[in-house]
DNA sequence: GACCCGTGGTA
DNA sequence: TTACCAAGGGT
């Protein structure tokens, strides 16, 4: 048997039941796709659910306000995905008169998706012979066939597209697709892979070399920046604080936050009420106090954030005009969520 | 082409 | 604990 029908043959006896795996909906397998970049399907399914609940179609979708995208976005990270995705859905609503693009080329255009997603789309929806190259087809390709070229090379990049385009089941483009991710992701899986009983385990090369756990090879990544947040969160007595959108480039663009001093370094009460910063949004009589005497470090993928939250209680201030009740309603990024959650309970 | 963008699970 | 990395894409 080619690889294909191998491949077909298992994912037919094996293939996890997901909800946008019986439909040919586009926007249902859009929605996913985006989703599910970078992210495990466990936890990007409950995000799934609700937005399909919320937004059962484009056009509603569309309708929204970005805030409210990303207030439902909240927690899954990569918050572009959420901004280009409401993106696209107000074009193709009001430019395409709803109507989904059919092909490839078509496809890719859209604001937010790539190689990987246009060809998701246009296999699993519309038929089209397009292979997608994701974590798992590297994986499952690198070690079956003992590829040495880094996957996050252009190199690799452009020589794995193509192998992946010849093995394709053109019959069924979407099935062949869906079923190597998810071989990928049970079977041939980055650690521990479950090579007793692969169908693939008599003609696979890493295995006959022992090279399962070298292949996908990677040119390494960079490293990871610090930096020192200290968040001011005001409270005034008719409980009413600050809050800011990020609207600069960087992370968490288009969420809110605390007002936030950044330092070179930590530290400490005296050092943050005078600077120029803390002056500047606080010129009348305050008491300060440190929430979290040992600093949060909040981890993201390039940058590591060490974190101090200081309560500031002032009778009142002129930029304080968010109840504090009404936080719940904005999107913020997990660290003040967390953050939220423990002071609510302190409270 | 290099660098950036989140969060959470796993060993 | 650290390191890896997951249905990638934009600039």
């Amino acid at each position: 048997m080619i690889f294909s029908e191998i491949l077909i043959f298992w994912y037919n006896k094996n293939k996890r039941e997901l909800p946008w795996r019986n439909t040919k909906n586009p926007y249902f397998i859009w929605l996913s796709e985006i989703m599910l970049q970078q992210t495990r399907v466990a936890q990007g399914m409950s995000y799934y659910l609700k937005f399909t609940e919320n937004y059962p179609t484009i056009s509603h979708l569309a309708n929204a306000s970005e805030t409210e995208v990303l207030k439902m976005w909240q927690g899954l990270g990569y918050y572009s995905r959420a901004r280009n995705l409401h993106h696209t859905a107000k074009y193709i609503s009001h430019e395409l008169n709803g109507k989904f693009p059919s092909t490839f080329k078509e496809i890719i255009a859209l604001k937010g998706i790539g190689d990987y997603t246009a060809s998701a789309i246009a296999s699993i929806c519309f038929d089209e012979p397009t292979a997608v190259v994701d974590g798992n087809v590297y994986r499952v390709l690198a070690r079956y066939f003992g590829i040495e070229t880094p996957i996050n090379s252009t190199a690799g990049i452009k020589e794995f597209k193509e192998l992946a385009q010849s093995l394709l089941d053109k019959t069924q483009p979407g099935t062949f697709n869906q079923a190597i991710m998810d071989f990928g992701a049970i079977v041939c899986k980055p650690q521990n892979p479950l090579c007793d009983g692969c169908p693939f385990s008599e003609s696979c090369v890493a295995l006959q070399r022992n090279l399962t756990k070298d292949l996908p090879l990677k040119e390494q990544k960079i490293k990871v920046k610090k930096r020192y947040f200290n968040y001011l969160v005001v409270i005034t007595d008719d409980d009413k604080t600050i809050l800011t959108q990020r609207n600069d480039k960087g992370i968490w663009q288009g969420l809110y936050q605390f007002p936030l001093i950044e330092t070179n370094k930590s530290v400490n009460e005296k050092e943050l009420i005078s600077s120029k910063e803390f002056i500047d949004l606080l010129p009348e009589e305050t008491t300060i106090s440190l929430f979290n005497p040992k600093e949060i470090i909040h981890k993201l993928s390039h940058q590591h954030l060490y974190t101090h939250f200081w309560i500031v209680e002032t009778s009142s201030n002129q930029h304080a005009k968010i109840l504090w009740k009404t936080i719940q309603n904005f999107p913020v990024p997990v660290l003040i969520a967390n953050f939220l959650a423990q002071f609510e309970l302190k409270k």
